[in-house]
RNA sequence: CGGGGUGUAGCGCAGUUUGGUAGCGCAUCUGGUUUGGGACCAGAGGGUCGCGGGUUCAAAUCCUGCCACCCCGACCA
């Protein structure tokens, strides 16, 4: 590539509607450009590092033996109809009409469409293990799309699935996806941990979680190092902080509390701690009204509620309908006399004589014990804190951010036997296919490997990700022998197989020490003022400064890169 | 969806309070000087001031409806 007649832009202000280091970063050197909300160009600079990208993903596949195909965005709605997902899915869905009025979506993984594709290939016992994958678009209508290519929501998935006879087979072929995603994600060169995670829409029996570390992470990670314990918030388990307490039990009195709704309120006027409150929070499950009670200090999980609830849609009761179920206001509203089914998480059968509030307005209960009222269950519906002991019990649990680079999903038979993939077992028996499916955001990568690998000149990628690996700058583009020797040296490269690139604008040499880190060119070779002796430098961020003679150029290139002339 | 904010040249912004016909920096073009870390001088081009309606002699500015984008929250695979 040769940079005066390339295209090629950098950005020396940041941009306006980009909220994270690594949307500014691949803005302002050109490799991306926000074209709507959650929707991005992906331009010159930038596909290709997407390339490399995808070629890594793709090499690791193909090593496991998984074949690529592609299959359309464009889905007819009734193919998530047959497999229940319509509903699962709800608005994240974008959905539109053809010409005949007949309903479309926007595909927003494809478990159906593998399984049809699976459908025309497997028959007999014989047929396994099968695997595809696929590089596609998928479309989701996210409510917020953010932080540059992290959220969005037109987006590249690389998703593979795969088909076997047996839960045998499928733990086969999960741990051999599971062991390629390590291989991505290493080379990729990300810090990432493994956690356990919800299963949500997809369904099916197990689900993990790629997690590249990062302050500005949506998900929230539960670790306990000694055990090597990691889970995603949503999933992590609670155990009971202690023994009950052996208080003895007091008269339950009613006490006015004007104004005072919210726990830091109430807490204030009565002067007692937030962990002797118990709070009631209103839920509609699939329409129908349930209540949650916790501890004070404690919040609701809500992955836990659904799924103890066996619902599919779970959310927080609005004003109206809190009075309408507690004849109070938001803020005062208690278990006693709750014509709700009630909920009550474990950790408050350890408390005694503690406070409620009363289901009318400025009053609560004081000295209430969970033999004062009636619960349908009691259960860990909370979200556990930092510095809560492990479920496991090995230590405290720490927090840390990360971004969801991968998923992997132990399906079962969920899709199959709602797509009717079956096939003949040895025994003429018809069994259906036991399904995995697997997912990398190789976009939402490329955005995790900038927040993990930038400093204030610009991105540092990894070498071999690098969009141009050898930058050769021409220091004087007004001395002929500099421009001479570096057009003889880009030529003299281009057989390295090594991404080259010569600056050849009619810049200041500062402008283009400038613009190569910014884009994160991985070495600098600057033809300057050693050029009449034959003798150019080498630059690398982290390195010190090497002078080199020219013969000397593609041999030292050889060893950083880690690449033998044989292999070219 | 709720709360807050922004929309003016390719990019980043000022001007809006107090209405008078649009400006700055970067980028671009021309000429000159300069040439090892985002050069300097002189000149030039580029704007339906988000869109529509209204008030007014006159609207970037006031009123009004809509749209887009951003932030916080809700939501989220």
């Amino acid at each position: 590539m040769k940079l005066s007649n390339s295209y090629f832009f950098t950005l020396r202000e940041k941009a306006r509607d980009e909220d994270s280091s690594s949307g500014n970063l691949l803005v302002r050197s050109g490799m991306i450009k926000k074209s709507s909300t959650g929707a991005y160009m992906m331009l010159p600079l930038g596909l290709r590092i997407l390339r490399k990208i995808e070629d890594i993903i793709r090499d690791e596949m193909e090593k496991i033996g998984s074949q690529e195909v592609t299959m359309p965005a464009l889905i007819p709605e009734d193919v998530y109809i047959e497999s229940g997902r319509r509903e699962g899915f709800g608005d994240s869905m974008f959905s539109l009409k053809d010409r005949y009025d007949r309903p479309y979506v926007l595909g927003p993984t494809h478990e159906e469409l593998f399984a049809a594709a699976a459908k025309m290939y497997i028959h007999s016992y014989k047929d396994f293990p099968v695997s595809l994958f696929q590089f596609q678009n998928k479309f989701r209508d996210e409510p917020r799309p953010r932080f540059g290519l992290i959220r969005v929501r037109e987006f590249i998935m690389k998703d593979a699935y795969t088909f076997d006879k047996d839960l045998d087979g499928l733990d086969k072929s999960y741990e051999k996806m599971f062991r390629a995603y390590h291989n991505i994600f290493k080379r990729l060169g990300l810090d990432y941990v493994v956690v356990r995670a919800d299963t949500g829409v997809m369904g099916g029996l197990l689900s993990e979680e790629f997690q590249a570390l990062s302050p500005i992470g949506e998900d929230i990670l539960v670790i306990e190092k000694n055990s090597g314990y990691a889970a995603n918030l949503e999933v992590a388990g609670c155990i009971l902080s202690g023994e009950p307490s052996q208080e003895p039990y007091l008269e339950i009195e009613e006490v006015d509390t004007p104004n005072a709704g919210t726990i830091e309120e109430v807490s204030a006027f009565l002067g007692k701690p937030k962990q002797s409150f118990v709070k009631t929070l209103l839920y509609m499950a699939d329409n129908k009204p349930v209540a949650f009670s916790l501890r004070g200090d404690h919040e609701l999980n809500e992955t836990k509620a659904l799924k103890l609830l066996g619902v599919t849609e779970l959310r927080m009761a609005d004003p109206e309908e809190v009075e309408r179920f507690t004849g109070a206001p938001v803020g005062f509203a208690g278990p006693i006399d709750l014509k709700v089914p009630l909920i009550v998480d474990q950790e408050v059968s350890l408390l005694r004589n503690f406070v409620i509030g009363a289901n009318k307005k400025d009053v609560h209960f004081i000295n209430v014990n969970l033999k004062d009222f009636e619960y349908k269950q009691i259960a860990d519906i909370r979200e556990i804190c930092e510095g809560d002991m492990c479920e496991n019990g090995a230590g405290p649990v720490h927090f840390i951010r990360g971004i969801e680079v991968g998923n992997t999903f132990k399906l079962g038979d969920k899709y199959s036997k709602a797509m009717d993939l079956y096939y003949m077992d040895a025994s003429n028996e018809r069994l259906p296919v036991i399904m995995g499916s697997y997912g990398i955001g190789p976009a939402r990568c490329m955005a995790a490997i900038v927040e993990q690998n930038h400093n204030e000149n610009g991105i540092l990628w990894p070498k071999d990700l690098a969009p141009v690996q050898v930058a050769i700058i021409i220091a004087n583009m007004k001395d002929e022998l500099q421009t001479k020797v570096a057009e003889e040296l880009y030529s003299s490269l281009q057989s390295t197989g090594l991404d080259i690139c010569l600056d050849d604008r009619d810049e200041r040499i500062g402008v283009k020490f400038k613009d190569m880190e910014l884009i994160g060119a991985y070495c600098r070779i600057v033809v300057g003022r050693g050029a009449s002796e034959g003798k150019v430098e080498l630059e690398r961020t982290g390195f010190d400064k090497e002078i080199l003679p020219l013969e000397d150029v593609k041999e030292r290139l050889y060893q950083i890169f880690e690449k033998g002339k044989n292999e070219l």
